[in-house]
DNA sequence: CGTCGCATTGATATCGCTCAAATCCGGTGG
DNA sequence: CCACCGGATTTGAGCGATATCAATGCGACG
């Protein structure tokens, strides 16, 4: 499955020491990974799936934290905290990475490097992060694509080869489905962009674009 | 000045060990605080005022990747990297904390405490930025201010005490200030919120909302 | 072959943006 | 004390981009 590929780019950049007591734990939609109030003994780490995590106010009001998907950390929290303030659960049939808190911790303490690798990982989420975070703050699909391009795409046309479905890309950016393909279809007309296949890629004009 | 006191709280949240080592420096509006291509040095975070982090194609191409204000850090990859892939202009006149970055590595090499300090410093970020990041995901202008009180109101009714005028507020929810004084008046003759002065709270009656 | 998910296009409704104008307020100078 | 000013706040009217609802084609899969 191409699953399995895309997967091993961020699991590989895991630091050894870790992998070694991480361990992959599957759930089906619904199925709730851990609760709030639940003692926080574990950090996790999408591999496949999407995993929510909510809060819940004294009165049921629900708030949504994050949608981790793969590649995403969640709950790294657990390494300062001694109870879960936030629920997570499974919107689909989800694959994650368990990594205990206390290995963490351990090695926080006794490995340097790992130190190191551990904050540059944590770096990397941040910053893709904020980049979504900038990418959601535009106005207008167009604009979002262009972004998503710059900020994700490699290469000097900045190509991205999407991993998921269209809808997927379409959710990604904040936008329904139907305003996607319009937007796609109206900047590959424009010559903004150029598509072939799952593959997408900055065309040659110039976006004019805020 | 305000200023001052709201800084003091996430200033003294930092690692004694790195105030010693870290100075302020102040940029007037448009002024750059590091440009893409120049040495990684030096963390920042911001004290007062708006950076914002972009980086430019080869054709001139422009992308925020960061809108970094009062609280965030920005360039905190300066650890890993040798040389700045982006730029960081100040918006408005500004005043930033610069943390070398070599102080910071030491001290990760060498005080065990620090490293947890600085992962959990690390992670707050990320916490924060998510659920900024999902509140600009939700659709609709009382949407994102329930959830702005939800997440970042304290105590049983969500309490927020503007820091800034509703005009940044309007901007920290990605939606226009005409957009949010009638939100708000909405919201509040609904019974969803209440306001005194500069401060907002959730009102009795529960959101229906998504 | 029926079903399901994805992709695509059309028609319409709605929310928020834009432009515009009035009020309020603190500060400033005559 | 008053006139004036700029910035923040508020309300109004109209427009436009996107959501929504709907329908179709298409390939995979049982």
């Amino acid at each position: 499955m191409q699953g399995s590929g895309e997967t091993r780019n961020f699991v590989e950049r895991l630091p050894d020491a870790l992998r070694a007591t991480a361990q992959s734990r599957s759930y089906r939609k619904g199925a709730s990974v851990f609760n709030q109030g639940d003692v926080a003994q574990a950090i996790y780490l999408v591999l496949d799936g999407e995993v929510r995590v909510v809060r819940f106010g004294v009165r049921g009001e629900e708030v949504i934290l994050q949608h981790a998907r793969r590649g995403d950390f969640f709950a790294e929290a657990s390494l300062d905290g001694h109870h879960y303030h936030c629920s997570a659960v499974a919107t689909k049939s989800t694959t994650v990475l368990r990594i205990p808190a206390s290995a963490v911790r351990e090695l926080l303490d006794r490995d340097v490097r790992f130190a190191r690798q551990w904050v540059s990982l944590l770096g990397q989420q941040l910053r893709t992060t904020r980049a979504r975070l900038e990418r959601l703050a535009l106005r207008g699909a167009a604009s979002r694509v262009r972004h998503y391009l710059m900020t994700e795409g490699v290469g000097p046309h900045h190509e991205v080869r999407l991993g998921s479905s269209l809808r997927q890309f379409a959710h990604e950016l904040g936008i329904v489905e139907e305003t996607l393909y319009r937007t796609l279809a109206r900047m590959e007309k424009a010559g903004l962009i150029e598509r072939s296949g799952s593959t997408l890629r900055l065309g040659r004009k110039l976006a004019s674009m805020t």
